[in-house]
DNA sequence: AGCCCTGTTGCCGA
DNA sequence: ATCGGCAACAGGGC
């Protein structure tokens, strides 16, 4: 699930306790987390929720003067707010209305840390420019400026951070382009073709809070699996970068 | 019931 | 730069 627009929808439901207490603290240790029980206890328990902010695939809640909580959520993931308690939540915080924030991940393969500022956690990671942020030249400069497969670049969270295997395969497919085709081999005009479709299909992405069933009949991701159906052809499955990868091969060249 | 494979991510070592 | 292995777990096929 969690690419971009799912965590982007993650943030808003995150959102929706901005300014309440948090009365009730619940953390379910695992492997995921980077600061101690304790030091989370403290700085959640008695503290308001603060503005959120995302990048990439990192959603960031501030919940103390200065402090923030990180939450990257691996290969599964959800936020929920509800009096209802979900299934597999690493988080809970409860505020006095009754209902509770939920951090759910099932497959715990992300990481929960606590960082000062966003900004300086964002370099320290090494993250690229937003998705949803970064102009067409910057863009056409961070992957246009490497020499693997367009797809390896694409999901590159040093050049562009929040771009994963499902969108990648994504805005190929909208642009024509075949998966291993190598950078040096796709001209500017081509790149900020990308560009433009990757922001498209992240809007539309978003604006339907991430559920693919709203998206365009025309996206890949609706067949996005072997021998699935295309305008073109059949959807062919290969491997690029250690991923399964989709593409159509009358299509992407 | 149980075994095997796959997977929306990312880090690490060869 | 690229590749395989791995982390933890659920769900589907057989």
């Amino acid at each position: 699930m969690p690419e971009l627009p799912d965590v982007e929808s993650f943030r808003k439901t995150a959102q929706k306790a901005l300014g309440k207490r948090i009365d009730e603290v619940s953390i379910n240790m695992n492997r995921m987390f980077e600061a101690s029980d304790s030091s989370l206890r403290k700085h959640l328990k008695g503290n308001k929720m603060g503005k959120t902010k995302r990048h990439g695939k990192y959603l960031f809640l501030r919940i103390n003067r200065g402090k923030w909580l990180v939450l990257h959520f691996g290969m599964t993931g959800d936020v929920t707010y509800a009096k209802e308690e979900s299934d597999h939540s690493i988080i809970v915080l409860g505020f006095s209305n009754g209902r509770k924030l939920c951090i759910i991940s099932v497959r715990k393969l992300g990481t929960v840390d606590l960082a000062d500022e966003v900004g300086d956690y964002i370099e320290k990671k090494g993250l690229g420019p937003d998705a949803m942020d970064i102009s067409r030249d910057e863009f056409r400069k961070r992957i246009g400026g490497s020499r693997g497969s367009v797809k390896t670049a694409l999901m590159d969270q040093k050049k562009v951070a929040g771009i994963g295997n499902i969108y990648a395969d994504e805005i190929l497919y909208q642009s024509g382009i075949h998966p291993k085709r190598k950078i040096g081999d796709i001209n500017e005009k081509k790149l900020e073709e990308m560009h433009k479709n990757m922001l498209r299909i992240f809007k539309t992405a978003i604006r339907n809070n991430a559920n693919p069933d709203e998206f365009p009949r025309s996206y890949l991701l609706h067949n996005r699996e072997d021998g699935g159906s295309c305008s073109g052809g059949r959807i062919k499955k290969i491997t690029v970068n250690g991923r399964s990868t989709y593409y159509c091969p009358a299509v992407q060249k």
